[in-house]
This record gives structure tokens, C-alpha cells and sequence, in this order.
DNA sequence: GATGAATGAGCGTTCATTCAT
DNA sequence: AATGAATGAACGCTCATTCAT
């Protein structure tokens, strides 16, 4: 039986406390301090569990990365068409952007020397979570869905495209310079259209 | 070392340097101090010309706006073909964003509150000059060259598209997760694809 | 207003109250914040006056050697007699020791990494003041009052001797294992005795 | 029976792996965590054998002693001449802080209140070690070798001269301002001609 | 015997900014 | 037009130590 029930797992607690500060204030922003008083316990008790700031901040982004992995996986999985799992693959990257800012944030949007996280590391573990898509196109292509042949670049260059999306958006969230869901579907449109075969484009069925 | 008898010198001084520090040190490592121990002046003097440091950034943000502004006006300028002039948009703009990552970055990579510019002016700014684009995109519709209609989100889309190129380019300069040059035309062939008409997807004289 | 007489010189307050701290508390038990409180301003105000903790102790060793150069030049400067000026410098030495504990300490009982002083800058100092005393020594050995040809090995195992005495001192202010005054009169004397000539060992004029 | 080992071997390690950070990081960046790191166990457990940091420096300081004073009265049992045990003492002592470095300084060069030890006992303890040097000289004097009748101000001005050079050289070992070995030889041949008699200074048998 | 968890106190330092001059 | 002097607020972090387990 557990006396400290409201302190069990302060780490938890602190990585919780971090995301929320992370979004209200900023990276800029984010103190120990103010991680601590959020939680209602003192700044060295933060450095029992993770070594400094930065670890800390590591110590999310690698969170994000799984999370993001598994739910790429899991949108892909639910179809098996491959256009369909490509557009799901690329509908769920941006539903956790934006669903998971902060992750999303310190994931992509940070210099390496501010999260403290090997950015080649990040990339790694970017790369995992775009498999799905890669192998999406793969099967596209097989089918003959799609006419490209260079299916790592193609996804690379969708996640280039989703990624300026997503970054403008979780940058500007009150003042995004165009409608975040018209754009999506406009842009998603266009990846497939990108990859069009003659008059007949693409034999998508839509989601 | 300059003199100090240029009148407006200093605060042109000032300016530079702030660039060259938040080139070499990021924008997290700026400080009113190093500006001043850059030029030889102390920090109080900075604030005679700026009334505190967004100010200062503030500035160079519209800067960089106006010379994006001049470079696309004059990339576009250059030709008289309307996908001519959208290709040379695409890659005045990356160019633009390479040349002068400082401008780039707190143009469209500062949250607002850390570069004290009103994001809504930022963005009035930056449709001036994404003019070009969807003038070109008009005139290349007009000429049954392209299918869109929707020539502003199109160009938005382009925009996006470049931002998420650069964003990853200057967030990790020596780790970029592709080769920039092959990535910038794939991109750039992949946008006229996706506007392209039936079979002859598009009649492009490359630059 | 507060008027220039109690402020003058906030850089003299601060290394005088850091001189009275580090008599009272010792080096590891001094602090920026508590320097500032003795004096009535703030920690940050101590590092427009000095570079960090190390450049503000650097500044009082630097004191300390010049007035240790002084002060031996001075003792050695009254007397004429060759073995009278080489008693005067160890007295006065030993005096400078016991009337400026800090100085001391920090001149020749802190390590570099703690002083942040270059060791070999402040040997170099030192030397600078044992040259009253090398000199001494070389006009007693053209006398014939003392049998010595390495002056500076002999001034500097003098050195060495009038140090053990100090640290010793200095460093158990209390409960010093000898009496510091007869100890003093006794070392002199093997001084003296340690270069005699033959069974006259000395001619020396008493102080 | 294992627990005793157990019981004994933290002791132990804890004492060797603080004599080694000493050595490596110095006093003044001893502290109980990088002590426990070293050894592989947690910080709390040296609280088990140690009431705290002073106790356990003192600990050390005790053992420095007791070697201390084994060294010495094995020095100077390897001889019978008077005078060759009282060089044998000094070289022996000077050895102990050259070889022992981290002892000599805990032992003599810390202040009472950083090392928690009791200078009195620090000194009766030093005093015992000191007492082989006392009886040489007496019986030097009984064998009319030496002129001096206080035989314990006379080790004790050696120990003080000893003291000089071992702080100076262990506070600057990469600085040391004179030859270590050279001055040795010079500081112990001027301890034997202080206590010369006339034109004969001393009948020493050289080791 | 040892540790997981936590904390109060404190550290050196940096910062944007102010204001009298 | 510029600066000398100062400051309030905060920062990341380390420390010796405690205490329940």
C-alpha cells in the first residue's frame, strides 16, 4: 500500500508536467523551476530522474518517436489498399502533429543543440516511422497504381511536404495563413496527382 | 573596426551583427551584451536605436521580407514563360531561404512571441510576395498550360512545400535527411506533375 | 540620491569585502551572493566590476604582489649592512604573512584551479620581490660576511623555509605547534648559521 | 563469514576510491555522489560508515598519520649514525608527501574547518612522528656531533622548512619554482651546516 | 547494509532593462 | 548619442544530507 499515492511516479509526473509547460510557454520558456512548481515538488528532484534539462527533454522526444511509430503503423494497418494506406499514413502523421504538438516540436522543429538530441538519432527513428509509406508506395507500384520508382525519396519528399504543413500550423496556431483541412485534402490530392499515370491519374479510393 | 562618425552607422551596425551572432550562435544565444561586444559599444546603446531586443528582431524581420520581396519580383522578372517564372520562384525562394538562413528564420521560423513580430503582418508580407507565383500560375492557366483554378491555394501549397525543404534543411545544416539539391528537383518536377493536364502533363521549357 | 561618497568605488568595496570574507569564512565558504550582501548591492552588480569570481580573486593576488614588492623593498631600503637588509626581508616577509592572512593565502596557498591565477605569472611576481634579498646576499658575499655563491637557490630555500613557517601559521591560527616569535628569531638564526664562515660564523649586526 | 567482508570492504573502497578523487579532483570537487559513483554504490551508503564527509576525511587524515609515523621510524631504524637517521628522517618525510600527496595535504594543508579534523590532535599525532627526529639529534648532540640544546624547536624548524618545500611543490607540481631534487640535497646540507661547530661543521656520513 | 526518493540551501552566472549622466 | 553603473529575476545545476524502506 502506497502512503504517497499523489507522488507516485513523479517521474511520470515531470514528463507530463514538461509536455504541458512545453505547450503553454515554449521551449524558450521551460524551466526546471517551473516544472517543479508545476508539480508541487523542488527542481533537484527533477535531476534524481532524468541528469539534466536536456535528457529530459530526450527523454520526450524518444516518447514521440514511439508513439508516432505506432501510430503510423496503426493507420496503415487498417487498410489494405495501398493508395488508401498512403493517404492514411499521411492523414496520421498530420493528426499527430496536431494532436501532439509539443512531441511534434521537439521531434522536428528543434535545433539538436537546444533538445539535446542527436538529430542523426532523430532521423533513424523518423526513418522507421516512414516505412509504412515507403512500403505503401512499393505495393502502389506493383499494382501499378502509381508510375515512380524511387519510393524512399518520394515518401521523403512527402514528409518534406506534410512537415512544412505541419509547421506552419503548430507556429502560427491562431493565425495559420490558410484552412488547415481544405489545404490538407488540396495537398493530399496533389501527392496523388504527382504521381499520376496519364489521363487517369491514379485509381484512389478515397478514405 | 568602424569609425563611430557615420550617424546612422550603429544602428546598421547593430543590425549586422545581430545577424552574424544569430548565425553563429542561434537565436537562443543572443544577448543584447554580445550585440554590443560584437560592435564595441555597450548594451545600453542598442537601446537608443531599438526600443528592446524584439525591436531589434522585429527589424530584421522586415528586412528580410522586403529583399524576399525584390529577389522574387527579380527571379520571376527573368522570364517571360509563366511555369518558366513559377520554377524560378520555387527556386529564388529556396535560394533566398539558403542565402540568408538568419532572415529565413525569424521570418518563418520564430514563434511570434519569441520574435515580438505580429505573425498577421508577417504573413501579409509574405503573400506580397508570393504574388509573383500566383501571377505566373494565372497566366500559365490562361495559357491552357496548367488545370488549377485555385491559383492561391495552389501557390500556398507551394509555399508549403518549400518551407517544410527548408525547415528541415536549416534546422539540421549538417544532418539533412536528404541530398538538398536532388530533393529540391524532384520537388520542383513533382509540383508541375501534379498540375499537369492527361497524358502531356505539362509543356515545361526547363530553366 | 545616493551621493558618491557612499558609493564610491564599488569595485574597492567589493574586493575589500571579499578580503574580509575570505578572513572569516575561507576561500570555499566564499560567494558572489555573499560579497554582495556584505556590501549592501547585488551579486550581479560584482560582475560589472569583475569578469567572474576568479578575475575578482586574480585582481586582490595582483594587490597582494604589489604590495608585498613594496613592502620588501621598503624593509630591505633601511638598512645598509648587507646581512641587516637580508634579516629585514625575512622579518618583513613573515610580517606581510601574518598582517595580510588573505593576501597571502591567496598569493601562495591556493591552488591554480581554485585562484584562477596563472601559477607561473604569480612565481614571476614573487620572484620580483625576492630580488631585495638575492641582492643582499650577493653584496654580503663581496663582503666576505657569508660563504654562498648560488644566491638565488639560498634566497629561494629561505623562501621555502619562511613559507613553511607561514602556512603553518596561517593555516592553524590557534593552535600554532610552536611559538611563532621565538621560532621566528630561531630560524633566522640557522638562517645565518647555515652560511657562517669557519668557526666566526657570522658577522651580523643585530636588528 | 561473507557479511563481515562485505562489512569492511565498503569501508574500504570507499576510503581508497575518496583518496583517489582527491588525488585526481582535488579537495575541492570531492563530493559524496562522485565518491559513490567511483564505487559503484549510492551516496546514502557512505552514511552508513561515515557519520558525514568530515568523518570520513578524518578518516583518512588518521590513516596518513599512522603511515606517517611508520615511515618515519622505519626510516630511521635503517641506521645507527645519529646524523645519517636524522637525514634518513627528513628524506623519508619528504618522500611520504611526494608519494602520498593526497595524505600530506588532508594531513597539513587543509584548514581545521575543511577537514574536520582536530589540529590539536592533528598536531599531537604529528608530534609522535616527529619524536625519531627529536632522538637523533640527541644523541647527535650526546655524540658532540651537533651544537644545539633544543632538540625539539630544532626538528621543529626542520619540519617547518620540510613543510615549505612539500606545500609548494604539491600546490604547484607542474609550477614548482625551484629543482625538487636539487633543493632537497641544498635544504638538508643548510640544516647540517645551521647546526655546525666551527670550522668543522659536522662529521657527516652521507647516506 | 544499502538504497530510492527527495529536499533545502546554495552556487556562479546571464539576462534584458533602467536611469542618471 | 552613448555609457557607467546597477538590478530584479531567473537560470541550470550541485551539494550534503535525511528518511522510510
Amino acid at each position: 500500500m502506497k502512503t504517497k499515492t499523489d507522488r507516485t511516479g513523479l517521474r511520470r509526473q515531470i514528463l507530463d508536467a514538461t509536455r504541458s509547460l512545453l505547450l503553454s510557454e515554449g521551449v524558450k520558456n521551460l524551466s526546471m523551476r517551473k516544472i517543479a512548481a508545476e508539480i508541487g515538488c523542488k527542481a533537484p528532484s527533477i535531476y534524481y530522474h532524468f541528469e539534466n534539462k536536456a535528457a529530459l527533454i530526450q527523454a520526450l522526444v524518444e516518447e514521440g518517436h514511439q508513439l508516432l511509430f505506432s501510430l503510423m503503423e496503426e493507420a496503415v494497418g487498417r487498410y489494405t489498399d495501398p493508395l488508401q494506406r498512403l493517404e492514411a499514413y499521411m492523414r496520421a502523421y498530420v493528426r499527430f502533429g496536431l494532436d501532439n504538438p509539443v512531441y511534434y516540436e521537439i521531434m522536428f522543429m528543434l535545433r539538436a543543440d537546444e533538445s539535446g538530441y542527436d538529430p542523426i538519432e532523430s532521423f533513424r527513428q523518423a526513418k522507421k516511422s516512414q516505412a509504412p509509406a515507403i512500403e505503401a508506395f512499393q505495393e502502389a507500384e506493383r499494382q501499378g497504381l502509381v508510375s515512380t520508382d524511387d519510393f524512399i525519396r518520394a515518401t521523403g519528399a512527402i514528409g518534406i511536404m506534410l512537415h512544412g504543413y505541419l509547421a506552419i500550423i503548430l507556429n502560427y496556431p491562431e493565425n495559420s495563413p490558410f484552412q488547415p483541412d481544405e489545404m490538407l485534402d488540396y495537398i493530399i490530392d496533389r501527392v496523388f496527382r504527382s504521381h499520376g499515370i496519364g489521363g487517369e491519374p491514379y485509381k484512389r479510393h478515397r478514405l
